[in-house]
DNA sequence: TTGAGGATTACGAAAATCGTAACTCACCTT
DNA sequence: AAGGTGAGTTACGATTTTCGTAATCCTCAA
């Protein structure tokens, strides 16, 4: 993972489609070198797959969640990671245990899985930020 | 957003590198119609971008960023998504005003985010959880 | 100096993408 | 019913990218 590395994961991040022989001219080298080293970090598993960013709807959501200090918070974890609109679900240091991005139809859809989420047992608290803007690095 | 529609995206998301030709035999279409479809995808923004999945086994982290209550927070967002290691930066609602998601190399890394962060200007908190887990929903 | 191993470059063949024109088909209008 | 319209699909040649492989370059160590 050196230099020429970052940035080529960098440009795959903004446009995973982006020809080889573009990015070569951009990093300044050649398409055999970036095709080696692109299968090199697939291999390494530094690039884990080639996927696309789906958005159903348009409202994203952090949601912070609070669980009881006796729960297994990765199984909460799980669970949560099972519903529908669910990006990612972390466990965090912190005041709050797990921060759940969501991406959903509408703001209605957020407040059902915030519903949902204070519905669950091991759950003491939710605080939920509307992401108004993204920016990817 | 048809059944075609999203037996091309349950291919993509698998393999954002699937070739058209590819996809078209297994949905049993052509590959323009498939062509066709994709960029009406993206279009329509249900496609947002065509990215990787990257685990560079290391630390990630959301750092919380408060600005001050006068300062243009897009411009501050678009500078700090040129930093290295930065995956997202949202505007959000609430206390801070701007959420990064870093995946650094080891939590020095982290430290040095945060400390180029506390350093503009613009900025007058942070605040740094570390990620223990994710999952994806 | 010499050799080895890894990374990079070069290059032709194969494959995919792209632009565009023709075609199909459902739906309207008269 | 005939004719027209427009969205979606297919066809196909030109261009671009990918892929396999061999040659070259570089660095390090013996």
């Amino acid at each position: 993972m050196d230099d020429l590395d970052s940035q080529i994961l960098s440009i795959l991040r903004r446009d995973a489609r982006t020809p080889y022989t573009e990015i070569a001219d951009q990093v300044g080298t050649s398409e055999g070198t970036v095709r080696n080293r692109v299968e090199r970090l697939v291999d390494e598993g530094v690039i884990e797959r080639f996927t696309v960013a789906t958005s159903t709807g348009n409202v994203k959501a952090m949601i912070e969640v609070g669980v009881d200090v006796d729960v297994d918070t990765a199984a909460v974890t799980d669970h949560i990671a099972e519903w529908p609109a669910v990006d990612f679900v972390w466990q965090v240091s912190g005041e709050q245990d797990i921060v759940v991005v969501v991406d959903a139809a509408d703001t209605g859809a957020v407040n059902d899985l915030i519903t949902q989420a204070r519905e669950l047992d091991e759950v003491v608290s939710t605080k939920t930020r509307l992401i108004l803007d993204e920016r990817v690095g």
